[in-house]
RNA sequence: GCCGGAGUGGCGGAACUGGCAGACGCACAGGACUUAAAAUCCUGCGCUCCUUACCGAGCGUACCGGUUCGAUCCCGGUCUCCGGCACCA
């Protein structure tokens, strides 16, 4: 070890050594406890940037830690493979997606092992290599023959840009979640997967993940989106149609004075057919179709609509109502029909205005404030039902379940429960991803691969055009075959898969990453399987985690898996920012990870991204907070480096001969305490440092008085250990220096001795009134009784009391006293 | 609009179960070492007031109120910021 804290070559030197020793390679081993880490893996852009340093260098820490804690830790990473930007890379640079891929997950490779991370990368995986992408081919096949793969032809979210379909899930705001571009519609048939059969389950077991982050799942119900409600149906006048709503407020349905159709509704035409109200019926539906995403969910509240000429009947009242078609109704949520309450609804009440319709009020608030039969917005308060015949008089709250019965009783509804949650389309007009396994026959229809054919390897013969078709169409060898059924010629499916299918099952692959027999071996998963602890960001809250949730739950189904859900406990890091912007381009405040390794070396970008903020949090770039732990980094590799000039002394059992030696023995004790809560209970690092921080602290004071060596040399060897999981390479280069056996990552985690954190004398607070006054010290083990006579007998506090009446007194043994007094 | 989360010094943050608010680090100031600088080491560092100084007093965890001997923490209300959902019937 040299005199200066030389990172670069310290660096080096260990990474060679773990990659000479594949000192992180795991097998199974039923004789251990088992953990498995995961870090959600990246998508190979080709560069490192600080949110995976923070993903990462967490993840690692936990790795090391449990593994120092006797634990079988399973610590993979892999590639993301699949996306868009290698293919615009092929369209802008004429590069092959492939050829462009592979050499940035090499790159990024390089920069993932100069961060001396405990990855076993034997089990690395890439979702866009055939072998993975082969068992992803098989996946899907199991998943269309137990019927959860469907094609469809409907209409879809449409990105101009990317020129692909985008899945719900995929549109933010009107926009395309990847390039912001608005999102059109487009009729195309497409595969979907029936993750609505999953609804309920993905909802309920939520229930069931306690070491979820509340705000996650929060997230992922709001976008289920359950609504209790009922169906109820209305026959149109001199017509053989019906019309069936989804309402959550029967109760109201005495208060309906139209309907309302989305134009998208596909009874409508033949209503208007041959009437005078078709022409500006189809005006108004092409209008419609015509519009974008955010043209069309616009909330301005300005209603617009056509009436069709029809009129349907309230089932209760026997009345004929106006129907409309009109874009605030979604042919994609309910029905496509709802009933029009203007009284107690606000879209509705905006579209009875502008339309001058009848607004009948029902439910009476019972609110002085609020004049039912002047409503000047509509009411959604509950109330007394009124208006509503047999049901007058009652609580709306029981009038909702009392319709609902007697609908259901004369056969004109009944309770049901809708969801927000649509069916994952999962088809992408794109070249970059795994090829959807699938061959359209003449004969037989739409008919899988025989899987000893996988994996259908994407073709490299295709041109890249850029335009609304997949590139696959263009190669001259792909589509053409021969129907695995009939044998007669066939045509393959074009069209990919949404990469988010391939990081759905990837924590699988990872427990048996090189079988070329299967997906993955059961009794492999059964040992590694579920991932005790998840890290990531929080934008994959909804897509990612919802999906991977789905997956194991339909191979669970599939029989091939031992459990539903695949993460056991989920850790969403937060964000790194810098001057309280987030990191970019266009702002100029984008810190590399490549120049901190560069200047401070791996070591002190690990300790400064895990000591500048609890994991969760938003965390803050600072240049000058990196310094300050670079400068931690050296004060420890000072007193380590000084350490055998001094004494040559093993660590043993030690004798407290002082004060001093109580204080040191005190302050290490507890840091072995602190540390090991931090890390095990509450992912609490940047406490966990600190409190290393102040172990070092008071090193550097003890070792100025009369050093017992013995109690030196297990602070030494204690900071190194301690040390290990945070800054991996400066503690193996110590951990050497101290000349100790093996490796510091090898050693076991160190226990304290409670003894040694039982005080003799403790100072605690005398509060008068509440207020602070007075400080006394008292034996460790003070009672209460004890601390409440050595008060009384102490003059100050005496002097604090004079001349007042003590009222009560309150004593907390080991930290203060509070003395009521007037 | 509905549903979550947060608000603490100049800054990042700590206070884990209602018990000394501000650990640790950054920044800043002063000192030691040095021919000098860097590095390092030591000291101080919430605000206001009192004091020659020592000592001390008051205020303080977004704001208003409550419970309690005692509140950053619990309860009620208000404001602000962040995130999610949203013409979802």
């Amino acid at each position: 070890m040299l005199e200066k804290y030389n990172f670069k070559e310290i660096e080096k030197k260990w990474q060679k050594i773990w990659a000479e020793e594949d000192a992180f390679r795991v097998t199974e081993d039923p004789d251990k406890k088992k953990y498995y880490v995961l870090e959600m893996f990246p998508y190979p852009s080709g560069k490192l940037h600080m949110g995976h340093v923070r993903n990462y260098s967490i993840g690692d820490v936990l790795a090391r830690f449990k593994t120092m804690n006797g634990f079988n830790v399973l610590h993979p990473m892999g590639w993301d493979g699949f996306g868009l930007p290698a293919e615009n890379a092929a369209i802008q640079h004429n590069i092959a997606p492939a050829d462009w891929t592979w050499s940035n997950i090499s790159d990024m490779q390089d920069q993932l092992k100069q961060m001396g991370l405990s990855y076993d990368w034997n089990r690395e995986v890439a979702t866009c290599h055939p072998e993975y992408y082969r068992w992803m081919q098989w996946i899907f096949i199991q998943f269309y023959k137990k019927g959860l793969a469907y094609k469809k032809e409907s209409q879809v979210n449409w990105c101009p840009s990317c020129q692909t379909v985008l899945a719900n899930e995929q549109v933010v705001d009107g926009c395309c979640e990847r390039c912001k571009s608005p999102v059109g519609k487009k009729d195309l048939s497409q595969w979907y997967f029936k993750i609505t059969d999953y609804a309920d389950r993905l909802l309920q077991n939520l229930d069931n993940l306690p070491g979820w982050p509340e705000k996650v799942k929060t997230m992922q119900r709001n976008w289920i989106g359950k609504s209790h409600g009922a169906l109820a149906t209305f026959d149109v006048q001199d017509r053989d149609e019906k019309l069936t709503v989804f309402t959550t407020r029967i109760d109201t349905i005495y208060g309906t004075t139209f309907m309302v159709l989305a134009p998208e509704y596909p009874d409508v035409i033949p209503m208007v057919e041959g009437t005078e109200y078709e022409a500006p019926v189809r005006e108004y539906i092409d209008r419609c179709a015509h519009m974008n995403e955010i043209e069309r969910t616009s909330t301005t509240n300005e209603k617009t609509g056509v009436f069709i000429g029809r009129y349907a009947v309230n089932p209760f009242t026997n009345k004929p109502m106006p129907i409309y078609i009109a874009d605030y109704v979604l042919m994609g949520y309910g029905t496509g029909a709802v009933m029009g309450v203007p009284a107690h609804d606000q879209r509705d009440f905006d579209f009875a205005k502008k339309f001058d319709l009848e607004i009948v009020p029902v439910i009476d608030p019972q609110d002085p404030d609020v004049d039912v039969n002047n409503l000047t917005e509509a009411c959604a308060a509950e109330g007394i039902v009124i208006n509503s015949g047999e049901f007058n008089g009652m609580n709306n709250r029981d009038a909702i379940q009392k319709i609902a019965e007697v609908a259901k009783e004369r056969g004109i509804g009944e309770p049901t429960i809708t969801y927000r949650l649509r069916d994952w389309l999962i088809s992408r007009q794109r070249y970059w991803g795994t090829p959807i396994p699938m061959i359209y026959c003449e004969d037989c229809g739409w008919v899988p691969e025989k899987e000893e054919n996988l994996p259908v390897l994407l073709p490299t013969d295709v041109e890249f055009t850029g335009k609304g078709e997949s590139p696959i169409v263009t190669s001259k060898t792909f589509v053409d075959t021969v129907c695995p059924i009939c044998g007669k010629p066939a045509k393959r499916e074009v069209d990919t898969m949404d990469t988010f299918l391939d990081s759905s099952w990837y924590q699988l692959r990872y427990c048996d990453a090189r079988n070329t027999e299967e997906a993955f071996n059961r009794e492999k998963t059964d040992y590694w399987m579920n991932v005790d602890q998840y890290i990531g960001g929080v934008e994959h809250a909804i897509m990612h985690l919802m999906y991977a949730r789905f997956f194991m739950m339909a191979l669970y189904d599939l029989g091939l898996v031992k459990d539903e859900e695949p993460f056991q406990n989920l850790l969403t890091q937060g964000m790194v920012i810098k001057d309280g912007a987030k990191m970019s381009k266009s702002l100029g405040n984008v810190v590399s990870p490549a120049e901190i390794i560069e200047k401070y070396g791996a070591d002190t970008a690990r300790l400064f991204i895990l000591f500048a903020a609890p994991p969760e949090r938003e965390l803050d770039w600072s240049d000058r907070g990196v310094e300050g732990s670079f400068r931690f980094l050296n004060r420890v590799y000072r007193i380590v480096y000084d350490f055998p000039q001094k004494y040559d002394v093993k660590p043993g059992a030690y004798e407290i001969r002082n004060d001093a030696d109580r204080k040191m023995a005190y302050t290490l004790n507890y840091t072995i305490k602190k540390v090991s809560e931090d890390i095990e209970e509450r992912f609490n690092f940047n406490t966990a440092i600190s409190a290393i921080m102040e172990l070092v602290n008071e090193m550097y004071k003890y070792r100025e008085g009369d050093v017992n060596e013995v109690l030196y040399a297990c602070a030494i060897r204690t900071l190194v250990v301690l040390l290990a999981p945070f800054v991996p390479h400066v503690a193996e280069e110590m951990w050497e220096h101290l000349g100790y056996e093996g490796r510091a990552y090898g050693q076991e985690w160190p226990t304290y001795d409670p003894d040694a954190l039982q005080k003799d004398t403790i100072e605690i607070m005398v509060q008068i009134n509440g207020k602070n006054k007075a400080k006394l010290n008292i034996p460790g083990d003070a009672t209460r009784e004890d601390m409440l006579q050595i008060a009384a007998e102490d003059e100050t506090i005496r002097g604090l009391t004079e001349g007042k009446t003590i009222v009560k007194t309150i004593a907390v043994p080991g930290r203060l006293i509070n003395i009521v007094a007037k």
